[in-house]
DNA sequence: AGCACGCCGACT
DNA sequence: GTCGGCGTGCTC
């Protein structure tokens, strides 16, 4: 009998590929193991097996597959499982949630590597110009990869070159294929068996009295292991006897010491668990006898309770008995950079268990992270991390926490598979028969509908911890200010007068000023040019770290011009009401306090928040200027002033969720004011002090704020009562795309009728030298999902086969806000 | 996604 | 005429 295999490749194609193995082969492989395939003309791809079967394919024959790569699966069967709703349920295909769930260094890829034929000798006369440069260079280099050839010859289509250097028999090539991951040994030390005894050890001491440095060396080993009792580092010995490398080299080569290699974690842990968690206090004890309550009903809950109000402390207590039954936790956050503090906090109650995963591991780290979990290692059985995490081969889930759920960080937008974690993570726990548990002061519109319709059970915490005071908000009108000449620069005198008080009691401000939507852009002062990118439909902004001009979209950059480029004025101004602008004026307006910043550009470098945040926390600094960042879940304890300079812009933004998410952002700076005794305060600066969402954030409505953005939902047909997919096209031609989206447009209009918004330009049309259209599709709860997803699909299909249109790039977003 | 194949303009 | 550009289609 013939035995077949079908993998999933890390590609954007729909089908599973089909391979022969053979018979013992068949005996081994396992779904989720990785198997080398070739695949086309040269290449080798690394393919997950999804299904072993003897079913021969019909119209065309099964290639063999080149290797077995794992000895067991990587992947569980629950992450095919996974992998298969993604797919689905985001529109792409199995391939594009491979890539994005394993980690990188598991994905083995083919070079091609060109070296010189040594059989034969050629003539250099026999080769053309191009032709020689490759050939010279290889009496330099055994190998050149394809790369180094398109570098060599400077041109972009290589492979004419090599065929004709491989007709005239001058080079050869190869597929090699690397192993990514190399585990990480590091050399231990020990005295040879003959010196541990009492007396073997004198016997040595005497023999090395004439090599003191020697001798020091294994006196020092002798008393590390005395005390330690374990295994000792070279590096450790190193800096224990001040010895040099190479005099513990010649011990080696003398035979008193052996060196041996021990396998290790990248990843160390250091500290044991510390402390016991938190006693809870009422509100949170009854939180959490809430939570197991409505678990017994509910798959998901909600947990709605005020900025700080201490849920993490509800949630500690919660992976503690889910730990206890021999369950792994995944905590789910928004963005693990800004988060030290919390995972200091775990490590303190659950030590070596907890692991941390997020994109900025290497690749090496991840794979170890992935095994530990994989493995149900002791080392893993608390998952933090931000959205990828839920793509870890967890085989014992018991619970997912999602804190922060509001976040928007957690859903991906680029590349596919662009899903949602907190969605996929409720997926995920159901299919593991395990709870997740929703945390947020400003829960997402789409849960607390969750709750309202009984999907998600709700529990809330109306307190904070301590009885501190919720802060108190005060509206400023600006326009009114401006009226009466009471502004000085970006800041009001009720502004000043609030900072000056905080300032003098010896407390810290926050001042947050927004940034979406609105950058620092250059403008000339006599003309009102202001210089744009020249691959995108946009503005260039301001950046004074380096004086230059940049462009968010494709990072197209240029130094500060001088003069105007239009009128050639020097009258050039960097206007706009940027982070940078505002530490500028709080500077002038407080001169004797000192000021830091906090935004894409201060943090840059791998440090850079945790700086900022340290300083800020050791009160280097009174007063922090800083954008979104500062509403992630950071706790400063001596802040007592919160100042929110341009409440506007944030209302204003053209989305159906601006409002919505302007409540969540602005409560969630609020809260950042007044974590002690002393109540906080909040001054808020608006042309439009009596905006519902204002007032909703003065008096922490949050139920209010609920109530009248949905009756906005049900009437415009959005979120949560809608579902929407969102469609762009995408290409450099701009007519093609225009042609097309009209095409596509009435195609969808044809099916779902009046549900099909657009096509329409994005906000910024034109981005990396590609024009883009967007078409959105509204779905009502009732039609069913599969079946719109089918009619999409066909309809896409047909579309590529109109002739003109198959290149304009189409991407389908699935609940893309 | 790659990569080969096949059809058209600008150079020897 | 050929070379090198780019659009089109397939990969088990």
């Amino acid at each position: 009998m013939l035995h077949f295999i079908d993998v999933i490749l890390p590609i954007p194609v729909e089908n599973l590929f089909t391979y022969v193995i053979t018979e013992a082969e068949s005996d081994f492989i396992k779904p989720g193991m990785r198997v080398a395939v070739p695949f086309g003309k040269t290449k080798v791809y690394t393919a997950i097996v999804k299904r072993i079967h003897n079913t021969p394919p019909e119209i065309y024959e099964a290639k063999q597959i080149q290797q077995i790569l794992d000895e067991y699966p990587i992947v569980t069967e629950t992450q095919l499982r996974l992998w298969d709703w993604m797919a689905n349920y985001y529109l792409c295909t199995v391939g594009d949630v491979m890539r994005a769930s394993l980690p990188n260094a598991f994905i083995l890829e083919s070079e091609t590597l060109i070296s010189k034929n040594k059989d034969k000798v050629i003539n250099d006369t026999d080769l053309r110009d191009d032709e020689f440069l490759i050939y010279e260079a290889l009496q330099h280099q055994s190998s050149l990869r394809i790369q180094d050839i398109v570098d060599i010859v400077d041109r972009k289509q290589v492979f004419p070159i090599i065929k004709r250097l491989l007709e005239k028999e001058a080079i050869v090539v190869e597929e090699e294929v690397f192993e990514k991951y190399k585990p990480k040994l590091v050399k231990y030390v020990k005295l040879q068996n003959q010196h541990t005894t009492q007396e073997g050890l004198q016997k040595l001491l005497e023999e090395l009295s004439r090599a003191p440095k020697q001798r020091d060396v294994v006196m020092s080993l002798f008393q590390l292991s005395a005390k330690t009792k374990k295994a000792i580092k070279v590096s450790e010995l190193v800096e224990a006897s001040g010895a040099s490398a190479s005099i513990i080299k010649s011990l080696i080569d003398k035979s008193v010491l052996e060196e041996y290699f021990i396998q290790t974690d990248r990843i160390e842990y250091n500290g044991e668990a510390s402390e016991a968690s938190k006693v809870l206090n009422p509100e949170q004890t009854e939180a959490l006898s809430q939570i197991k309550t409505t678990f017994e009903t509910h798959q998901v809950t909600l947990l709605h309770g005020v900025t700080s109000s201490g849920k993490t402390e509800v949630y500690v207590k919660l992976i503690e008995e889910v730990l206890k039954t021999g369950k792994q936790v995944l905590y789910l956050l928004p963005e693990i950079a800004l988060t030290t503090q919390l995972v200091n906090r775990l490590q303190i109650y659950f030590g070596e268990q907890v692991a941390v995963f997020h994109s900025k591991y290497s690749a090496h780290e991840r794979v170890e992270v992935w095994n530990n979990v994989l493995h149900n290692s002791s080392k893993a059985q608390v998952v933090l991390g931000a959205r990828s995490s839920i793509f870890l081969p967890f085989n014992a889930l018991g619970l997912i926490i999602v804190d922060e759920e509001h976040e928007q960080s957690f859903k991906q937008f680029d590349p596919a598979p662009r899903y949602h974690a907190r969605d996929t993570a409720v997926v995920l726990a159901h299919i593991h028969g395990a709870k997740t548990l929703l945390g947020s002061a400003t829960p997402s519109l789409e849960s607390y509908f969750n709750v309202q319709q009984g999907k998600y059970g709700l529990v809330e915490i109306t307190k904070r911890y301590n009885n501190v005071l919720m802060p108190d908000i005060e509206l400023i009108d600006v326009k009114d200010k401006q009226k009466r000449k009471l502004m000085t620069g970006h800041f009001s005198d009720r502004m000043i007068q609030v900072m000056t008080e905080t300032l003098e009691e010896g407390h810290q401000i926050i001042l947050f000023q927004n940034r979406r939507g609105f950058s620092p852009i250059v403008e000339c002062k006599t003309c009102g040019h202001a210089p744009e990118c020249p691959n995108c439909d946009v503005s260039l902004t301001y950046h004074s770290y380096r004086n230059q001009l940049r462009c968010h979209y494709c990072g197209y950059n240029m130094a500060m011009p001088l003069k105007c480029q239009a009128c050639g004025d020097t009258s050039l101004d960097t206007k706009g009401f940027g982070t940078e602008q505002i530490e500028e004026e709080v500077k002038v307006l407080f001169p004797k306090h000192k000021t830091g910043r906090m935004d894409l550009d201060t943090t840059r470098g791998k440090y850079g928040y945790e700086k900022i945040i340290t300083a800020f926390e050791q009160q280097e600094m009174d007063i922090l200027v800083g954008t979104q960042m500062l509403t992630k879940g950071l706790d400063f304890r001596n802040v007592a002033l919160v100042g929110i300079m341009n409440a506007d812009n944030l209302l204003n933004f053209p989305d159906f969720r601006a409002h919505e998410r302007s409540y969540q952002l602005l409560s969630q700076v609020s809260g950042r004011a007044g974590r002690t005794e002393k109540q906080g305060k909040v001054l808020i600066q608006t042309y439009n002090p009596f905006h519902n969402i204002l007032q909703q954030v003065s008096t922490n409505n949050y139920q209010a704020m609920y109530k009248e953005q949905m009756d906005d939902r049900y009437n415009f047909k959005y979120p949560p009562v809608y579902r929407l997919i969102r469609v762009t096209l995408k290409h450099k031609d701009f007519n093609r795309v225009n042609m097309a989206s009209i095409w596509l447009g009435k195609a969808f209009r044809q099916v779902f009728g009046d549900y099909v918004l657009g096509p329409v330009d994005p906000p910024v049309a034109r981005i990396r030298n590609q024009f883009h259209k967007n078409i959105l599709i509204k779905i009502p709860s009732k039609q069913s999902l599969g079946g719109t997803k089918k009619a999409i699909v066909r309809i896409n299909s047909s579309f590529m086969n109109v002739k003109d249109f198959r290149s304009v790039r189409l991407i389908l977003n699935v609940d893309a806000y």
